[in-house]
DNA sequence: GGGTATATTAAACGATCGTTTAAATAGTGC
DNA sequence: GCACTATTTAAACGATCGTTTAATATACCC
């Protein structure tokens, strides 16, 4: 039988990269629900189920945990889209939109993330995420709108400033005040959800199409 | 001269309602720029001016101040807002969003406590903000833009449902990402954006304009 | 002008926070 | 097998939190 000692000591050996990586996981689900000062570092690390020390060995804070969580979540999450555009897969406005929307459904996290980064007064590192996020997610947005418009793909009454601004409201909010949305307004924020809202947003954006036939592509 | 003792009494009386409202403009300013947790009962009460004991004796603990908080700053703007529409002054979307934006632009910590209301995980309180102000703004937009659609002044290809959502993520966000916005997009968000920003939002809504122009205000 | 309820204060309380520490175990190189 | 290093643990630390308390100065009533 295997003697478990209950004062300090090390117990069991985990791979050290595990236990930093359910310490980010956990670090970034509970950030999403809570603030920075809300959300306890013991909370995190039994989330994780790793000892609460452990946070300090591996981050050197609090603050260096949410850090390494941000760097960890959202920059892959950046990198990929820099790579789709370098491929020039979302230069348009009907692939690009579509794309954001799944990405901020299939990340549960991300909008709540993104929303507290954002807050005025409340980010810890807000500097960072806006050069590192909502700067190139910004310039994205930009260019597909710049290049449909002169494509004549968008309707000219849009200020191509305020185009991203509609843009950054219309995708990130929904998501994030969820539990409005589906209470107060009935409307489910399912799988289905992102496909059909994208689709609304391009029509809003969309030049005026149906009455007259004078049209040349 | 007076003599001011250093322990415990009372030196000085104020009007009594004098510091309940110093605490609930203090709370209400400080709960916009941090969380619930994040917002100490120390910093409230220093910044109204007041002993910090003063919080309890006047709202029972910090959950209550800010319940109080919510309920003397939102209350009067979901009042004027329904008197308005019982005026039939806000039935139309051409008078409601402008109102509606100028509101929030005219009141910094308005959209910040919305935003904190609404975001999942994060609210105490979010019942009650539900009932008491997502969900009349919801049916007053809603109201507008059934209004809207039956007289044709609205673009054909909206669900009305959606039409709510659009409105809510195109109102609120650009307020509270109001430093995102600005840096990152280099929008300012100064006295005039409401009003130009509330025309960007008709004008989405509006349904294709004829090409001929025979309007001229 | 004396008595009483109300308002205010500084201090203290227990709980929880982020962080540090000292001990102890598991792996690694020899 | 043995020293050595990296990793993990329980406990403790000081700071800060929300709240309570005891004391007391003021306003009000008669």
């Amino acid at each position: 039988m295997i003697k478990t000692t209950t004062g300090p000591g090390r117990p069991r050996r985990k791979d050290p990269d595990e236990v930093r990586q359910a310490l980010i996981a956990a670090a970034r689900d509970q950030f999403a629900q809570g603030s920075f000062k809300g959300v306890s570092v013991r909370e995190i690390a039994r989330a994780a189920g790793v000892n609460q020390a452990m946070v300090n060995y591996y981050f050197g804070d609090k603050r260096g945990l949410y850090e390494a969580m941000l760097q960890e979540t959202i920059g892959p999450l950046i990198r990929t889209l820099e790579e789709a555009e370098a491929r020039g897969e979302v230069a348009r406005l009907e692939d690009l939109i579509p794309r954001h929307a799944a990405t901020l459904a299939a990340n549960p996290w991300l909008p709540n993330l993104i929303i507290r980064e954002v807050l005025y007064g409340e980010s810890e590192f807000r500097n960072l995420f806006i050069e590192k996020f909502a700067s190139r997610v910004a310039a994205a947005l930009r260019r597909a709108i710049d290049g449909g418009r002169d494509k004549g793909e968008l309707r000219d009454d849009l200020d191509p400033r305020f185009g991203t601004l509609i843009l950054f409201s219309l995708t990130i909010y929904p998501f994030v005040a969820r539990p409005v949305v589906e209470r107060a307004m009935g409307i489910p924020i399912d799988d289905a959800f992102a496909g059909r809202w994208s689709e609304q947003i391009l029509q809003l954006l969309a030049p005026p199409k149906p009455p007259p036939e004078d049209e040349d592509p």
